[in-house]
DNA sequence: CTGAAAGCGCTTACAG
DNA sequence: CTGAAAGCGCTTACAG
């Protein structure tokens, strides 16, 4: 071993006896290199603990070995203040796909940088990761961006594949799940068991999901030929327990009685139950729910929520495979996948 | 603008007409450089939009421009399996906290690595990308690690805080949430609203904060001279909610008869409810309920939780300084911090 | 305050 | 299959 600080490869190259190109080669295991000589680089990296610097490596190969996680954010924190009961700055939806693509990246030898940003101020600016080319492709995670965003990012040339949100667009990769599949088996399984009084707490009407979900709930119902009132298609002012709560309090209180309720997501439902919970009724005795878009919520409520799991992690872990063929092969056809999400049977559903 | 791809140094350095140790200067920032360059030199920058290439800055300066988020796992998956209800590979505290270090981050230039680590497995290993020295620094997020671990991570030289985890070791920092005065807070107030026969739900007696937890109760009891009865002291096998349930419910068929519970952390009171909901016992009528360790569970359960907020945010916020100014100044004495953890009043707690 | 020059540690045609 | 050489885009003493 030398005196350097770090062994460079050179210092393998000539503790091994052969060139720089050489060790390069085994390095990058190139096929190009006889048994016998690779065999024995490959000792001398060993003994001597080398390890590639990965700037260098970057700079000469023009590639980063960085996949850049981008956090999709409606505002951007500018300090630290923590309210309690508030939702998080990376909500947990970003969190789960996240250690999706974290495991879907596992094997191989990409790094991962995250930054969170937000695309509402400033329609046109870019995560500084991709103007600082920092990163060989990234994942776009959750919402909101501005209509400029994705074209914008599309022209820098970077590979990018969105997740957790569907998008059609020529050339763009998306991998997410279908709300509207998914509160169509939350309705059936209401109908299944016997319930007929279903109310939708759908989410906003400024969400893109919000027909969608609407669609799935329809297409239940006329499969069971149970009309649907367009009344009972509720919602809260925003997605989370506070706005449900009071949501739904409006509607119980307006004298309507369901006795199946599905929730836009595992907040809202928390929502109807602490108002359920202080009416005293009885979950899911009086009344049943199932939560679209289970989170870790969902199992330590009292009950706990039956819910519509979309398989976050599956997601993030697809995503991490679509981005990778991106970076392979540039010229593959985009990939727009939904993947099925499924129903776990917790205790909050009630057979009538 | 030029032909090439992407303007270099060299571009604005002959535009601007001046060399490219000038125009190296300006972009650091460097007092050294005439006002009037200076001015010139921004100007050819923000014409040609100019960025400087992270990877030959790097190589050049020795330093990476990134911070490390090292996410401390017990196992790290090697398939993606989603399992409902499941903990998730990193758990929603180190989430948390890496939402503070971002925001701690924010203003800076670094850019953020991040990396699942187990050190369970192969005690000796170090993370990835401290090996690849990818990074500048890093942040050691949570449990567990081997006893070598860190003895080994300051041989690298490089500089880390410990994120979560309190540590008194000479010249390591540690920005962390001391769960004895927490437990303290919460036993205080159960006992200042009436209560005297209290159940401390405590973590496993595997960790650290077991004792200190316990010691933070018989603290507050001492305080109002009521005497602990050390069986009262009760854990289940894990830290989750089906163990606390389990638990609690063998400590509540014994007989005994608390009226106010102080649970671990969120995930043990939501089990704490689940078994009370289940028994038909109100919260907090019949009995009240704590949590340590509030987490986004505690404001959906119902009643919603009253719980002690440890400010996971704001210690990834001082972790990020901590870190900074360590990179900064390697020689400044260790920072050991335990920032005081709050009551937020919820419903869980009825005075008696 | 500015310029010429060397060098960071690697990869990649190009010859052989 | 292997070696000599150029170059990736920047920073940093060193002179002036």
């Amino acid at each position: 071993m030398n005196k350097k600080q770090t062994p460079t490869i050179e210092d393998v190259a000539r503790r091994a006896g052969v060139s720089r190109s050489t060790a390069s080669l085994v390095i990058n295991k190139s096929p190009l290199v006889r048994e016998k000589t690779r065999l024995l680089v490959e000792k001398v990296i060993e003994e001597i603990h080398y390890v590639p610097n990965s700037n260098a490596r970057a700079l000469s190969a023009r590639t980063t070995g960085n996949l850049g996680v981008i956090f999709m954010q409606d505002y951007l924190p500018d300090s630290t203040r923590i309210s309690y009961n508030n939702d998080q700055h990376v909500g947990l939806a970003s969190f789960n796909f996240s250690n999706g693509i974290m495991t879907g990246l596992s094997g191989t030898d990409y790094g991962i940088i995250m930054e969170r940003f937000c695309s509402v101020k400033a329609p046109d600016a870019l995560p500084r990761i991709v103007n600082e080319k920092r990163v060989d492709g990234v994942f776009i995670v959750g919402l909101p961006y501005s209509t400029q965003f994705i074209p914008n990012l599309k022209k820098t040339g970077l590979p990018f594949t969105l997740v957790g949100v569907g998008n059609h667009q020529e050339g763009v990769d998306s991998i997410y799940a279908d709300a509207g599949d998914g509160t169509e088996i939350a309705v059936r399984e209401l109908l299944e068991t016997g319930h007929r009084r279903i109310c939708l707490l759908n989410c906003s009407p400024s969400l893109p999901s919000h027909q969608g979900r609407l669609n799935g709930c329809l297409r239940a119902m006329e499969a069971y030929g149970i009309p649907f009132d367009p009344a009972w298609n509720i919602h809260g002012s925003t997605n989370n327990g506070q706005a449900a709560f009071h949501a739904f309090r409006a509607f119980w209180e307006a004298g309507n009685r369901p006795d199946g309720i599905v929730a836009a997501n595992g907040q809202s439902a928390a929502g109807v139950m602490a108002y359920l919970y202080q009416a005293g009724i009885r979950v899911p005795d009086a009344v049943s729910i199932i939560a679209y878009e289970d989170s870790s919520l969902c199992g330590y409520a009292a009950p706990a929520l039956t819910a519509v799991n979309i398989r976050k992690e599956d997601i993030g872990a697809r995503a991490a495979r679509c981005l990778i063929d991106r970076i392979k092969n540039p010229d593959k056809p985009a990939e727009c996948i939904a993947l099925p999400p499924y129903l776990v049977r917790l205790d909050s559903v009630q057979t009538r």
